[in-house]
Order: structure tokens, then C-alpha cells, then sequence
DNA sequence: ATGGTAGACCTTCTA
């Protein structure tokens, strides 16, 4: 299985990118955020041209994540839980059916800049959730992704110019702890467990430059239970897609596993 | 020198 995360930045603006990639790249299943439409105005029909079963959890303006998978999506959940006055759409579950069936979570954490206004304790309140749900997830012991943009710095490694993000939600101390935190439960980094290497940004800044410089930061992880991190096999960050015309400022992450 | 771009959408917010 080939499973893919890519933060799109708008859906509908990035609609002939998208579809060229995964006409060509092929994915299993997809987790995508940042869709920034409802329900409705994603371009559904599209990706079941592609031969995709389609989960969208979208809003207007903002946030909005989706689900894309070549066999049917079962046990679908849309929304975080844990609060029920949170009103953004950053959480989509689900089964991706199969032989060997693999639980999948896509997620968009909150940004939480700038720091010390309601925005970071929303995020971390937001990565406290996701670790109590994950737990609960965790005591199925069955094979599971939780893939998407996690806005978090893991390790001065992943970022070109660490220092520059001293002061940023995204290299907080707190942030990097709860990270931490996830692993803790038993989780693995797909990228640091499948040859890491430094440079394996993800994210690049459409101002000042941050492209052309190669000012990145990887903030777009895959994390594996053990029962997924078993038959991980390889791991890919597209960088080539961040250099095409009108790109996203995410690139995806490609992990392939035998399941 | 505290700079700069992109997207949704209505004037500014978010990233």
C-alpha cells in the first residue's frame, strides 16, 4: 500500500496539480488538508474519475481535510472528539478495506501562532485531544497511520534555519513536547525510521524567498503503530512539487507499506 | 532595514 499526505492549500485552486500528481503518482489512499471549501464544492467527481472513493470534512475559507482511497473507505469519523465547541475541520478517520484492512487518520493541527494568545493553547489543547483519541485507537492493535500536517518542528534537523524559528508556534517547546509525546504511545516516525535523512523538508514559505533558498522545515509527518511500522518499506518526499507552477507550500509524503 | 506571497472573499484573516 501506497499511502500519501499532502497539505494542498485550496483544493480548487490546485486542482490540475493535484489531479497531474496522483494520475501519475498513484497513491492507495490520501489524506489532504487545507481543502478550504465545504462539502460541496469539493471536486468530487474528479478523484472518482481517478478511480477514488471520496471523505471530505471540509468548511468555508478554511482548514477542511479529505480522505481519498481506491477501495471503500468503512467506519468513517469526521471531527475530533473531545470538544464539542470546536468548530474547525481538521480531523478525518477511517478503515481502508482490504485484506489486510489499515486504520488511517488525517489530520491538519492547528498552526497555534503566534504564540501566547488563545490560538497556541487552542493548539495545544488540540495535541492533548489527539493523544487521548489515539490512545483509545492505540488499544485496537491493528495497523494505523495517523498522516497529515502536524505543524510541529520535531527536531533542530528539520528545519533549515532553526534559529529563525525560536519564536514560532510551530518549535515550541510545549509543541515539541506533546510531539514527543505521541511517539511515547508507541508510535513511529515513518520518515526517521526509513533512512532519514537532514534536509527532508516538507513545507517551504511562499515569501522571501524560503524556495529558491531552500529555507524548509518537515512538518508533515507520518506516525505508525507497531503493527503498521512492521511492514513500512520506504518513505518519499516529493520536493520536485514545490517547484512547479502555482504550488502549494507543502509538498506530499509518499510511505509505502507491505499491507 | 522586522521586509515578503498566496488563498478565500469582501476588508481582513490565516498561514
Amino acid at each position: 500500500m501506497r499511502l500519501a499526505t499532502w497539505n494542498v492549500n485550496s483544493i480548487n485552486a490546485r486542482l490540475p496539480t493535484v489531479l497531474d500528481w496522483f494520475s501519475r503518482v498513484q497513491p492507495d489512499v490520501a489524506c489532504l488538508q487545507e481543502i478550504k471549501c465545504i462539502d460541496e464544492k469539493f471536486p468530487r467527481e474528479a478523484f472518482e474519475a481517478l478511480g477514488y472513493n471520496v471523505e471530505v470534512h471540509g468548511q468555508k475559507t478554511y482548514n477542511g481535510v479529505a480522505m481519498l482511497s481506491k477501495t471503500p473507505l468503512e467506519d468513517v469519523r469526521k471531527g475530533l472528539p473531545g470538544d464539542d465547541g470546536d468548530d474547525h475541520a481538521r480531523y478525518i478517520e477511517a478503515v481502508v478495506s482490504g485484506p489486510r484492512p489499515v486504520r488511517l487518520v488525517g489530520i491538519y493541527l492547528p498552526n497555534g501562532n503566534p504564540v501566547g494568545t488563545d490560538k497556541f493553547a487552542y493548539k495545544l489543547a488540540w495535541l492533548e485531544r489527539l493523544k487521548r483519541h489515539l490512545i483509545e485507537l492505540l488499544a485496537y492493535e491493528e495497523p494505523m497511520a495517523v498522516a497529515g500536517d502536524y505543524n510541529v518542528i520535531p527536531e533542530p534537523d528539520d528545519a533549515d534555519d532553526p534559529a529563525a524559528w525560536t519564536g514560532d508556534a510551530l518549535f515550541q517547546p510545549q509543541s515539541r513536547a506533546a510531539f514527543r509525546g505521541l511517539k511515547w504511545l508507541g508510535l513511529t516516525d515513518a520518515y526517521m525510521q526509513a533512512d532519514g535523512r537532514p534536509g527532508g523538508y516538507t513545507f517551504w514559505d511562499y515569501q522571501a524567498g524560503a524556495w529558491p533558498r531552500n529555507h524548509g522545515i518537515r512538518i508533515d509527518h507520518v506516525l505508525l503503530s507497531p503493527q503498521a511500522a512492521d511492514h513500512l518499506t520506504g518513505v518519499e518526499i516529493h520536493r520536485d512539487e514545490r517547484a512547479a507552477e502555482k504550488p502549494s507550500d507543502h509538498v506530499p509524503v509518499v510511505v509505502e507499506l507491505t499491507l
